[in-house]
DNA sequence: GCAAAAGTGTTACGGTTACACCCATGG
DNA sequence: CCATGGGTGTAACCGTAACACTTTTGC
């Protein structure tokens, strides 16, 4: 009850990313391939120790900028803690891990052991990396849905139809245009920036150009059932 | 990049809860009053030190056994990492916090230096833990709405304006005992159990009593703005 | 019979989905 | 002028909020 703790164990943190990007059409995650045991030749999330001046936040982000220019992280929030006591060989390593997120013009240069795997089809990775994929992507798919975590994955200026592909790989079924514009249109995310594309050789109409309004994530459909009375009028 | 650490820095690793419940017709929290420095007298949340052999909700029921009987917890989860580096006085400890959920009927006998506080109406709180115990509450809230975790909060056998008063309370604002009923029951979450309340001396029509239909937290509503498509009947 | 408390029926409303239709461009 | 891709209008649908009304009891 009482904190009075005999002298620390040995006991260490790390933090570990599942970085997100939607990469030709599917959504996809950054990992490296570990050179040596444990688990060598399995795939691997990007992080590592925790520093003692340091918080997991900031941890996190320094980590990633080994794989990723950090100005390329367009998101990085919380997921959860894995503790799981034998989650990792040797000493005991308890891991926070995070959802990061690439906007999907962005093409960084990578390390040669390091590459991106589609969510969906994951190489052998190591340790319990897969779970923590797992849910970045299951959280990544609920945020697109009240949040307008979409700015995370799209460049600074896209047409509808581009948004759409987005949206469409990282929920992994296929959305509306029509219905994805007017919903964020009238939350008020998406504004038109007043340009437009030239049609390809086919030809078709020039797209709009629309811009997220918020560059960073914001709850925009509180999504209660049980709402507050609404305030009357006069 | 590659996991070549030195040997592990001083780090320690605690697990915090906010044990909420509905008492007296308002939420609360579980806290206990510092005896001794740092922050003596200042109220603190449950928790202790990781050992090494258990995960960290593992250490969580296991430090609240001495707060409250575990069977009383009806609801435990995982909230977030606290780990700024001075979060707290002298060697460096990082925090994982969680929400506890204790219902309405239990008054579990408590140590003389713990109380329960209404989480709007906080004592002089310890470290962080005035944060960890809003983030509860906020969490607590939203999955009022799209899961059916009151059964956390509410006796095995209920009311309809019992179990009002209970989501009033954790809500903050007056819900209608009519939709609150209609809404549970259409997602099944809701069953009569066949008995019936008698009346206080005012009279009144006996109240039927009802049960929550699943034991464990669930989310029933997806709130999922982009849907998947429906599929469609033949 | 009257007041009190519980529960049901009904309507209104807000938001999303689905789909038909109109617009702008290249060949 | 036709194919192609982009965008809008409109109606249906679903679920919740609001509120009147009925039911069942004690006094």
């Amino acid at each position: 009850m009482v904190d009075t703790t005999t002298d620390a164990p040995p006991l260490g943190h790390e933090v570990l990313a599942a970085v997100l990007q939607v990469r030709a059409g599917s959504l996809q995650v950054l990992l490296w391939e570990r050179a040596m045991e444990p688990h060598a030749h399995r795939w691997s999330l990007p992080g590592g120790r925790l520093r003692l001046d340091e918080d997991v936040e900031h941890s996190i982000r320094r980590q990633l900028k080994e794989k990723v220019d950090v100005r390329q992280l367009a998101h990085v929030e919380q997921l959860a803690v894995f503790s799981a006591p034998n989650r990792v060989p040797g000493p005991r390593l308890v891991a926070s891990a995070f959802l990061g997120l690439v906007p999907s013009d962005n093409d960084p240069e990578l390390p040669s052991d390091t590459r991106w795997h589609p969510v969906d089809d994951l190489p052998l990775t190591a340790f319990d990396h897969e779970a923590i994929v797992l849910r970045a992507r299951n959280r990544l798919r609920a945020k697109l849905s009240y949040t307008n975590i979409g700015f995370a994955l799209a460049p600074p200026r896209f047409t509808v139809s581009a948004l759409r592909e987005l949206y469409s790989a990282a929920l992994g079924y296929r959305v509306s245009a029509t219905n994805l514009q007017r919903v964020l249109s009238r939350r008020g995310l998406l504004e038109p920036t007043g340009d437009t594309t030239r049609p390809g050789r086919a030809g078709g109409r020039p797209a709009a150009l629309f811009r997220f309004t918020e560059p960073s994530m914001q709850v925009t459909d509180p999504f209660a059932v049980f709402r507050p009375p609404a305030a009357k009028p006069s």
